[in-house]
DNA sequence: ATGCATGAGTC
DNA sequence: ACTCATGCATA
């Protein structure tokens, strides 16, 4: 751990201008003025029993670490604590169909290779981990909290109507098999039951079972696989195949609404898809499928696992709900960078130029906006990913307004795509299914 | 609701 | 080194 060999920053003096907003750190007690971006501490744990030390991550590209002379809160700044096997490895690969993720097909984005990873599952890791507790929410029925949702409620009726109105009402909701409960969050206080913990059905891919949901319209979205030959032996299982874009953005709408009229939260289903299937997840995810942030591909993996509890909790409204999870445990995650505004915006103007800069691009970028590299590195990562998500940041600005699907054109710039490695590009995926509309936002 | 981060799997 | 799925920590 010695990270303190070189940093990039705080070299000596020069500071540039302040740093204005960062804020937080927590636990530094004092942020040194003089970078563009403050870490806040604060340990998180994180499931992986291994002593593996993950920093060596940082390590290789330049870490710095920060403070120069003073301060060193971050000596390291990643907490380290115990590791503990965690048990319970629910390898859970739900492999949805595949489905070629394409919403927002970002234009630019693959520089020459349309390569979109297949789908074959998901990592097989097991997470579990911060459970923590919380639990024993009397189910409260009663709307609350209506928030602003882009999607509010508004929107997607207008969606539907211009792409292609259709039913969206139950129709593809669950469809209860009627066989029994299991509760995977419900369970009464004390008896936790947890489906078996040791299921690791490596995927299974129907978890829908004999759903009848007609769902008529289907086109999947072609997937454009690539490499690998013969891959998909197993994509159409029974009558659950991919789900069109419309088929999420209506599932997702319903499936907030049926949860909040339930009175559950979004972490409360999170860890309920834990009890159920032996993946929990967190409030983020619940939030990103909802919000339609997840890839084209995630939403389909994550759907009949949501359906599924949909029906197990209303099948069961009024019980008590008390799920435990599982110990969390220790583990060690660098604190959270907040990157100042400013600096933001050069980061936001370099990647409308170059969506994908090249290491030796990242190191001199960050060189001068004084930050990590890994740090730039992972903000054109992220920033990358959002480009990627099914909804655009602009919300639907007019309800009423145009949503003109704008055939596929997102016309998210098309700016000249990399100029790095890419020889003669190659079809950039495109397809925009119906509804999507994009806006650009960032443009700045 | 989101920003930054971690890691498994790819290429 | 990048993509993707996820999530802790935050705002």
């Amino acid at each position: 751990m010695a990270t303190a060999a070189s940093n990039p920053y705080l070299s000596s003096n020069s500071i540039l201008s302040s740093g204005s907003i960062v804020h937080s750190d927590s636990g530094g007690g004092g942020m040194q003025p003089g970078s563009a971006a403050v870490t806040s501490v604060s340990g998180g744990y994180r499931g992986d029993p291994t002593v593996k030390m993950v920093q060596s991550d940082f390590m290789q590209g330049a870490m710095a670490a920060s403070n120069g002379g003073h301060m060193l809160s971050h000596a390291h700044q990643w907490v380290t604590s115990l590791p503990h096997a965690a048990a319970a490895a629910a390898a859970a690969a739900v492999a949805a169909a595949e489905a070629g993720s394409h919403w927002s097909s970002s234009p630019v984005g693959m520089t020459g290779s349309p390569q979109q990873q297949d789908v074959k599952n998901n990592s097989g890791r097991d997470d579990l981990h911060t459970g923590t507790a919380l639990h024993h929410r009397p189910p409260h029925l009663g709307p609350h909290q209506t928030h602003a949702g882009a999607w509010g409620s508004t929107t997607a009726a207008h969606l539907n109507s211009i792409s292609g109105g259709q039913q969206q009402q139950q129709s593809l909701i669950y469809s209860n098999p009627g066989g029994f409960t299991v509760n995977g969050m419900l369970s009464q206080p004390g008896s936790q039951s947890l489906v078996h913990p040791g299921l690791v059905r490596g995927d299974t891919p129907e978890l829908d079972h004999g759903s009848h949901h007609h769902h008529h319209h289907h086109q999947h979205p072609h997937h454009q696989q690539q490499h690998h030959g013969g891959v998909n032996s197993h994509d159409q299982h029974s009558d659950e195949d991919t789900p069109t874009s419309d088929d999420l953005e209506q599932f997702a709408k319903q499936f907030k609404q049926r949860r909040i009229k339930l009175g559950f939260t979004q972490a409360d289903v999170g860890l309920a898809l834990g009890t159920l299937y032996g993946n929990v997840f967190s409030q983020t995810t619940i939030c990103r499928f909802e919000a339609l942030q997840l890839s084209f591909k995630n939403m389909c993996k994550l759907k009949p696992l949501l359906n599924k509890w949909l029906e197990e909790a209303d099948s069961t409204t009024g019980s008590p709900t008390s799920i435990d999870k599982i110990a969390a445990q220790g583990r060690k995650r660098k604190k959270r960078t907040s990157i100042e505004v400013s600096v933001k915006g050069a980061l936001e103007s370099h990647f409308l130029k170059c969506p994908k800069p090249s290491a030796q691009e990242i190191t001199s970028l960050a060189d001068n906006l004084q930050l990590e590299k890994e740090v730039v590195r992972v903000w054109f990562c992220n920033r990358r990913q959002k480009e990627k998500r099914m909804t655009p940041p602009g919300v639907p600005q007019t309800p009423e307004d145009v949503y003109s699907q704008v055939g596929n054109g997102h016309f998210l710039v098309d700016y000249l795509k990399d100029a790095s490695l890419t020889g003669p590009s190659e079809p950039t995926d495109q397809r925009v299914t119906t509804s999507s509309f994009h806006q650009v936002i960032l443009a700045h």
